[in-house]
DNA sequence: TCTGTTTGCCTAAAGCTATTAGGCAAATTA
DNA sequence: TAATTTGCCTAATAGCTTTAGGCAAACAGA
């Protein structure tokens, strides 16, 4: 009988294109084992779990929104890097809605400390130099904005805003409008 | 046999308790039966699929955050009607975590029209009267608050905040002060 | 090329969850 | 008290997860 050829990587980006497929919450090791025409004990030999295959699918998503936001960035300041970098995000989720609900699991302090969660918050922080904030305000300002772009993204997604005038465009927009304006000037204490 | 006197309200609130103790994603009919020393097959008298019992305890949340709010509001105004709602939805999800979880279900858009979902937009929208800003700034600043109190209570739960200094209460403040100061001085297009 | 080892996928099986169908006894109503 | 409704049960099917053990394909060395 001929060998499918799994091995954990194609297992992870087959998950990930299943999750943005049927939605993260339906990616089942079954699932993917259909999709290999292979039978489900099959991929233990790859995968430790189904948790272990979800975290696996999460951390890829963390790392390719991470490089997203790094290409994004280059090059930028000021609003206009923080415009591009919340639009990465707001991309991403439209694009990869399965990887974008991974990137959101939640993960154990291990596979959390090997994540590119770093890298999210360097970028955020990479931002604020264009607005000359100071410790404690810069990580203030920091938790703002991821507080912001999650919450943003997660609502849309969920279509929180969908039925309402007016449309989302013109309100990310302003949004943005409104959050370079309070970084500019962040009250004192 | 004794009966166990269940019926749909009686699920709905153990279900909330038991989101609250193991987390809303392991909230199941057999758990739930379990609590109630049933059989699982015993449930389905009163609730019609595990979807469903999930989705009434969603309700039950939406609705208890509103009651919340609508408390919390009564008499207030300007930045201290913000820092109460603000509180409000911080607090009910370090109380009641898995309850806070089921809020967030995504709801089929039935659900979602009779759920307590508008009267979360309307305890925004009242806070911004305080804040003089008229449509459509009104809309997008409603998206924002709402953006930011859902990012900010999904990643302080999630741990995002956890491992760095400075501690999230103080972050807490200061950005109810920023959002404070942006609503008050929100910028033109 | 043959041999031995590793590796990869399979079958079998047990346990848990969801859900449906049909039954009997408890609670309610007349 | 008799009739009816209602509530929980047993039985059964189906899907997902995971472990154990087997056989054949791929590979490494002589």
């Amino acid at each position: 009988m001929a060998r499918a050829g799994l091995n954990t990587e194609r297992l992870t980006l087959a998950g990930a294109e299943l999750a943005d497929e049927v939605g993260f919450d339906q990616v089942t090791v079954s699932a993917l084992a259909r999709r290999f025409d292979v039978k489900a004990a099959s991929l233990y030999s790859h995968v430790r779990s189904s948790r272990d295959l979800r975290t696996r699918i999460a951390l890829l998503a963390l790392e390719e929104l991470a490089d997203r936001g790094s290409a994004a960035l280059a090059g930028r300041a000021g609003k206009d890097a923080l415009a591009a970098l919340a639009n990465v995000y707001r991309d991403y989720a439209r694009e990869c809605p399965g990887r974008y609900a991974a990137a959101q699991l939640r993960l154990d302090p291990e596979s959390a400390a090997a994540s590119a969660g770093g890298r999210h918050a360097e970028m955020t922080r990479a931002i604020l130099r264009g607005y000359h904030l100071t410790e404690p305000d810069q990580t203030h300002a920091v938790r703002l904005l991821g507080s912001f772009f999650h919450g943003y993204v997660s609502l849309e997604m969920g279509g929180g805003f969908s039925h309402s005038a007016p449309d989302t465009e013109e309100t990310w927009v302003r949004m943005l409008d409104a959050l370079d304006a309070l970084l500019r000037n962040w009250p004192a204490p």
